[in-house]
DNA sequence: TCTTCCGTTCCACTCAGTGGCATCGACGGT
DNA sequence: ACCGTCGATGCCACTGAGTGGAACGGAAGA
């Protein structure tokens, strides 16, 4: 069957988990609540069918229901979701070490792990009058186009490497990694050093990242970085404080054992 | 549970998305990594059954696999689960609010919503040196047992009120709370002040829990609180904050509305 | 008023999901 | 080493849960 159609094919159905989760997935920051007309248009399924699938999830709590009659993202997958061992597990440990280090830098900080080939964005402080940044929590970003995402795949497996370095494509806001290569070196530097430095060059909004990885035991299990304007201080100066925060939440992880 | 199923005529399966998330439901923050068997355990239902659904769920990332065959909840579930509008779309706009009130007062800080007749704790920020909580974001406390939930009850909808009433069980570490009037009492009294202080004479670890609504235009749609340790200052002199950041969260809700 | 679009109900068909059974493999006790 | 136990996985005939086309009612708009 040739998928004419957006989304999958016409015939007698997928896996019901797998629509579930391509339903609750036409959901995105920009459209939070969605009627049923546009679940239909963006899961290409048939309306009775996702109709029933809505009703169904809406009594698991997975969905909750507006009184105008749209669908947004219910209660119960925050209840489910803060059990991930990589997301809230995680989260729990770091947290208090991130607010240490908000607090004295004053910098947005993020949290990130990997999951394949992306990263995913797990936790980000946030002063009101710090400069915008575009990630949400629990949203993905590129590998290369970030502190974490470049300190995470620079101690991934090989093969996510490869993958990572195959598909890379320069962004024009970042002069110092042009080609692959570059990206190479720029790993091993990462792995070499144990800390990443990433500069934006964006006119509207010049940026630098310091990033450094986290640990449990011997495996990098997420990232940790500041973003700081650039026309600030000396990116240099944000490293020791983002090691050290790293190696803390590596220390207090590997003793407490995020995984029941 | 019992052995095999109840003779009740459905032998085939109730609807595959209950299945699901009774599966999903099964972990706790005791069992974050569960087996097969005990998921089989857990869910009551047949082996082949739990192995192919947690195969699905595997596949869609609603659930992940350890190298040791365990499996716990995936990524995917926090990817998702950031859409929540009352869940991290109310978070992302109270989270620097918190963060001030965090560190003005040095204590937990606590943000929750009503869901049905619990409450669900949705951000909490804690020192790493502060008193401990009991309670963890994602988890559901009830209403009656705590400051927001207290706060959650005394603006929540009459029936839930009602069943709150009813279902009133006094907790033998408040001595301010001992009937079903008491609790209508200080309902009224949380309403018409605007805040709510919960003392708790807990020998262990007494503490004092003073908390606020959060607003979306008229509706009620969180709470807000900080929890302190008794033997601290007067409680009374957290008040002030915690109604001002409440307040503020409310203004900025308002102005930008957290649905689509 | 007429048209259009949306949410909903209905129903006969059928394939995805079911679960009992057999097999394989990993421990662990003697 | 041997055997016993338990957990994980593969297999397959059966069946009812899920499917989706069609039709209905109602609200919004022209």
């Amino acid at each position: 069957m040739s998928s004419s159609n957006p989304g999958s094919g016409s015939g007698a159905g997928e896996a019901l988990i797998e629509r579930a989760f391509a339903l609750l997935g036409s959901f995105d920051s920009e459209h939070r609540a969605l009627p049923l007309a546009g679940l239909t248009h963006r899961t290409g399924m048939p309306r009775s069918t996702v109709l029933r699938l809505a009703r169904q999830l809406t009594a698991v709590g997975a969905l909750e229901r507006l009184d105008d009659g749209r669908f947004v993202i219910g209660l119960r997958l925050l209840e489910v979701a803060s059990l991930a061992p990589r997301g809230h597990g995680l989260r729990a440990v770091a947290m208090p070490f991130m607010e240490d280090l908000f607090h004295v830098t004053g910098q947005h900080v993020l949290l990130a792990v990997r999951d394949n080939d992306e990263a995913l964005l797990v936790e980000r402080l946030s002063a009101h009058d710090a400069a915008p940044v575009r990630f949400r929590v629990g949203e993905r970003v590129a590998m290369t186009t970030t502190g974490v995402g470049l300190v995470l795949l620079a101690n991934a497996p090989v093969d996510v490497q490869e993958r990572g370095l195959r598909a890379f494509v320069p962004v024009d806001t970042d002069d110092t990694l042009r080609t692959a290569d570059d990206l190479r070196r720029g790993l091993a530097e990462i792995r070499r050093g144990d800390y990443a430095v990433a500069r934006r060059t964006d006119p509207r909004a010049p940026r630098t990242t310091v990033a450094a990885p986290i640990r449990n035991g011997r495996d990098v299990v997420a990232a940790l970085s500041v973003v700081v304007p650039s026309p600030e201080f000396d990116p240099a100066a944000y490293v020791p404080a983002v090691r050290a925060t790293a190696r803390a939440i590596s220390r207090q992880l590997t003793t407490t054992d995020a995984f029941g």
